[in-house]
DNA sequence: ACTTGTCTTTGCTTTAAAGCAAATCTGCAG
DNA sequence: CTGCAGATTTGCTTTAAAGCAAAGACAAGT
C-alpha cells in the first residue's frame, strides 16, 4: 500500500526495488488529529515526510500573533523540516494537521545512503525544491507588488474558481482567508463586499457565488 | 584556475577528477559590463552558473515599474535559471551585472550526466537550494510581518553593521535601498532621518555613522 | 565658471490598511 | 427552546505608506 504510493511519487518512484523496500522498512508512521501541531516554528525537526492521508498546513507566525499560511500539503505530497538538509537549522514554519492525518516520516540517517546512491532521487528532490521555490517567489511577488485586494481575489479564484455561477458554502472563516493573504478578518470582509459591489461575486452570510470570473481575474491582477 | 575555484565550491568540490575536467571542458565563459542584463524576467534561460568575477543581482520587477532586489550573487557563488531544472519555466527574476562580471555557464545537457552520476553533487545542490529557500522564507517573513522601518534598519545593519562609530560613504542610492526593501526613495529618506532623530545613526548628505547599533537592532525587530 | 543631469531632501496630499468597538447572525449544547 | 460562543458585518478612528511637486546639493564635463 505504501508501496503503491511510493511508485506514484516522483521522488521515490525512480528507485529500484531494493532501495524502495529499504525506504519502506525505515518509514515511521504517525497519526495526528485535526488541529494537532506536528512541529512548532523554531524547532529542529529533521524529517522528510509523505502525507498518506489528510492535509498538513505550513504556517508562519509573527511574535505579535499574526499568522500566514504558506502551504497546504495534501495526500501523496512530500514535505520536510529544514534540518533534514541543514543540521540544527530551525523550522521557519509550523506544521499543523488540518484534518485527521497520517504521515510517513523518514530521518536523515535512514534516507541519506539511499539518496547518495540514487542520483535520480536527489535530482527529483532538487526539482521538487525548485517548485517550492517558484511558489515562494510568486508569493513574495504578491506581497511586494500586489495590494491585499489582489491577493484576496486570487484566493477566491484558486479556491472557488471552478464553481462559477453556483452558490457554494463559505468553508473558510474570514480569519483563515486573512491568514492566506496576511491581513485581518475585517479587511477580508470589506474586500469581499467590495467585490460584490463591483459585480464580481454574490455574497451572503453563508455562501458565495462567483458571477464574473473575468472581472475577478482583473481584480487579482491589479498591482501597486 | 577555474580548477581551483571549482575545488572551493561545495557543489563541484565533491566531484572526482574525471568529472571535474569534464565540467571544465563544458563550461561557457561570458563577460558582462556593469549594468548589463544577463537575462530578463520571464525568459527561458536554462543555465547554471558560477560567478568567477564581479557581482550579479537578481531583481524582481512589477509591470508597474517597481522593483525589488532579492539577491546578490558574488564571486565564487552559484546560481541558475529555473528552466535549468524545469524545462520551459520562465525566470521569476532578472539577472543584472552590478559591475564588470565574468560567468562560467553550463547548459543542462552538459551537466545532467555528471549530476546523475555523482549523488554527492545533487545532494550539495539540494542543500544550496534549501539555503536559498530559507532566505526566501525570511524575506517573506519580513514583508508580511515587518513594517518598512524594520526592513530598512536591517539593510543598514547588514551593509554597514561592522562600521559602527565611523562615518562611511553612502554607497547605495536611495533608490537602491528602496529596491531592497520594496519601497520608495522618499520613504527611505524619511526613515533614515527618523532613525537619526532617535539617535540610532548620524546622517548627512553623503555619509552615515551608526551610533547606536543596539537601538538599530531594536528598530529592526519591531513587527506589526 | 557654468550647465546639465542625477540624487537627496522636504512639505503637503491621498490612499490603503489596520485597529477598535458594537451590532447582528448562526449553530450547537444543555 | 434558550442561551452562549464563535463568526460576520459595519461604522468610525488611526496609522503607515505612497504619490506628487519643488527645492537644494553635488559631480562631471565643457
Amino acid at each position: 500500500m505504501l508501496n503503491n504510493l511510493l511508485n506514484q511519487t516522483p521522488v521515490f518512484s525512480c528507485l529500484d526495488q531494493g532501495s524502495q523496500s529499504q525506504v519502506i522498512r525505515s518509514a515511521i508512521s504517525k497519526r495526528y488529529s485535526g488541529g494537532d501541531w506536528i512541529t512548532h516554528h523554531g524547532n529542529v525537526w529533521p524529517y522528510l515526510f509523505l502525507v498518506t492521508e489528510g492535509v498538513v498546513r505550513a504556517i508562519k507566525e509573527s511574535p505579535e500573533g499574526r499568522s500566514l499560511m504558506v502551504a497546504e500539503i495534501g495526500s501523496g505530497e512530500i514535505f520536510w523540516g529544514i534540518s533534514f538538509f541543514i543540521p540544527e537549522a530551525p523550522m521557519p514554519v509550523a506544521l499543523v494537521a488540518k484534518v485527521p492525518t497520517e504521515l510517513n516520516l523518514w530521518a536523515l540517517d535512514d534516507l541519506m545512503p539511499i539518496i547518495l546512491k540514487n542520483g535520480c532521487m536527489s535530482w527529483e528532490l532538487t526539482r521538487l525544491l525548485i517548485q517550492k521555490m517558484q511558489y515562494a517567489s510568486d508569493m513574495l511577488n504578491e506581497f511586494v507588488f500586489q495590494p491585499t485586494t489582489g491577493r484576496l481575489a486570487r484566493v477566491l479564484l484558486e479556491h472557488y474558481g471552478d464553481t462559477a455561477d453556483d452558490f457554494v458554502a463559505r468553508d473558510m472563516t474570514l480569519d483563515e482567508m486573512a491568514a492566506r493573504i496576511g491581513s485581518t478578518r475585517e479587511m477580508v470582509c470589506r474586500h469581499l463586499y467590495h467585490f460584490a459591489d463591483q459585480g464580481a461575486i454574490h455574497i451572503n452570510r453563508t455562501e458565495y457565488k462567483i458571477t464574473d470570473p473575468i472581472l475577478l481575474k482583473q481584480l487579482a491582477g491589479k498591482g501597486k
